[in-house]
DNA sequence: ATGAAAGCGCTAACAT
DNA sequence: ATGTTAGCGCTTTCAT
């Protein structure tokens, strides 16, 4: 049987409110010795309190919601383990939850997570803009990390400038004398801005947009690969640059393009978004938008539980990326 | 302000026992009239039950945890998404925590995990004998994973037989005629049934063990570099094959060759172990143990909750691994 | 068929 | 300095 806080009170012969106050250190009116034996008695048998029934009692669970796309993109793990660290060191645990990309499993994660009484929630990508809107008027604490809706409620919000990253990263192609690129993503929201940064450069640098160039799915290796493939096939070959929405895309489009023998990047020239770990180690290294993902976790719990904590406003913040030029350029 | 039972009981004109009744489907004896009335209400008022005060009421809430020793090593995600489908597909939801490698974390973590209540609790890789066994007196029902400890309480296990694993890829790479086979993993438990397996291979196939070609850091890439090189140096180059304890290191131990511009595998053969899902895509394509870590979690988390629900006893399951010859052989 | 009331483990306001 | 008590939102036994 677990022990509560009523078992150490007999224990050690006081209320459990005297218990109580010791464990929260709400012990000016305690007497030295009461605390003493108290603390000994909670220590010898090894007391855990129950967050249950506090979070119950305070309306505060010490807990915070993550919602992800899939964790098993390693470009999120990074941003959860920014989050937990943070969030341990100020004594919140963190509830995971993915959706799949899925706007319904959305649904149900929020539902899910407040249901557990969470004192705020972090999303990353996904999110229907309706979605949001529901979601902040329930009144949860909320921050979007890499997400950057344009809303007037208040909401944090942890950002890059994606559309001007894949600008920069698409002029860069150009720059190299790309003539010919290629976009490849995915179809859902978060890509539209690196898709108008794509646009964007090709149009300011007299490029025209061939849509045979163009390939959205989703965020994985298997879009890249049947990307390339789809775009070569269409074209007949006549591609040097190729955009990913992000790395995974990457590294699916290095193995199409390597099963058919075209040398990157003296043939075809690939960019990535994410800089997830492993693009590094890649071969060829991976050139890439880098994105701060561990300090958008960082960020975002520090701001969330600062706002639960000591009411500090939630705000919104930018942070930079950089384009890490590696070897596929 | 958050609706509760109440407020529907209110609403609907009945007491928030007749609503309770109603929530968990123990309405034999509720008419039809008052059942559709009270749902209607429910619905037009977005009720979503709060699951803290349930669980404490229940002495279940209905959420597992999962203590990994790093989310940023991408096989675990893969375990968790495992154990996460079963959980959501079960109505459970999945509390994750981090040790970072460290037994004092680690009992941190449990004791975190704890007090959430939770009803079950798969521990990955990590744990120190003795605190298995102080958790698993605690009374929560544990799977572990990927861990085959000797234990006689009760407990469910989930594994492969990593030792005869990397007998086997040990043994390929002598087939594959490598003479100085370097064995490069982390100073971890659970690496040691991994080197036992290295060096049973060595032995039973007259190959004597060096203890210059053996290497142990850390599971992760840095090991792998680090590894190569320090190997390298004092071995004079003599080395045509490695061992690696997992994935992450053969790309480190990759890149250290590739700088060496010493062939892969014409010059020196690796093998891997867990098959993350980039190591296809490395180039060359990563040759490795494959560990069905998905599985893994789901296997776990069904037996979890089958035990937690049904009383289904725990059990011991040991997976098959398979040995996916790719590139680097 | 429905409701009253107790209690899960905790905290906090209010005694004493 | 310490204790009494009510109540957080829920379920469940026992009345009615």
């Amino acid at each position: 049987m677990k022990v509560t806080i009523k078992d150490i009170a007999r224990l050690a012969g006081v209320s459990s409110a005297t218990v109580s106050k010791i464990l929260n250190n709400n012990d000016q009116h305690i007497s030295e010795k009461t605390r003493r034996r108290v603390l000994k008695v909670i220590e010898e048998n090894n007391y855990n309190p129950n967050s249950v029934a506090k979070g119950l009692r305070m309306k505060q669970s010490k807990m915070i919601g993550f919602v992800l796309p899939d964790i098993r993109n390693p470009f999120f793990p990074e941003i959860a383990k920014g989050i937990e660290d943070v969030a341990k060191q100020k004594g919140f645990g963190v509830l995971l939850c993915n959706t799949d990309n899925d706007f319904t499993k959305e649904e149900e994660c929020f539902k899910f997570l407040t249901s557990y009484m969470i004192d705020g929630i972090i999303f990353t990508r996904s999110l229907k803009r309706s979605n949001v809107e529901k979601f902040i008027k329930s009144g949860v604490p909320m921050v979007l990390v890499d997400r950057d809706l344009e809303i007037e409620e208040e909401v944090g919000k942890i950002f890059i400038d994606a559309q001007k990253a894949v600008y920069d990263s698409t002029k860069k192609l150009i720059d190299y004398g790309c003539k010919r690129i290629a976009f490849i993503s995915a179809k859902h929201i978060s890509s539209n801005e690196r898709y108008i940064g794509y646009k964007e450069a090709l149009n300011s640098n007299g490029l025209v947009i061939d849509e045979k160039l163009i390939y959205l799915e989703d965020y994985n290796v298997e879009t890249g690969y049947r990307g390339v493939n789809e775009i070569i096939s269409s074209t007949s070959c006549k591609v040097d640059g190729v955009v990913c929405g992000n790395d995974l895309i990457a590294v699916g489009a290095i193995k199409a393009f390597d099963e058919k023998n075209i040398q990157i990047p003296n043939e075809v020239k690939i960019i990535g978004f994410d800089d997830i770990y492993l693009s590094q180690y890649l071969n060829p290294p991976l050139t890439t938008i880098h994105q701060p993902a561990y300090e958008f976790g960082k960020e975002a719990a520090t701001m969330l539980i600062d706002h639960i904590e000591n009411e500090v406003p939630l705000y919104t913040k930018e942070l930079e990326y950089k384009l890490i030029i590696r070897g596929t350029v």
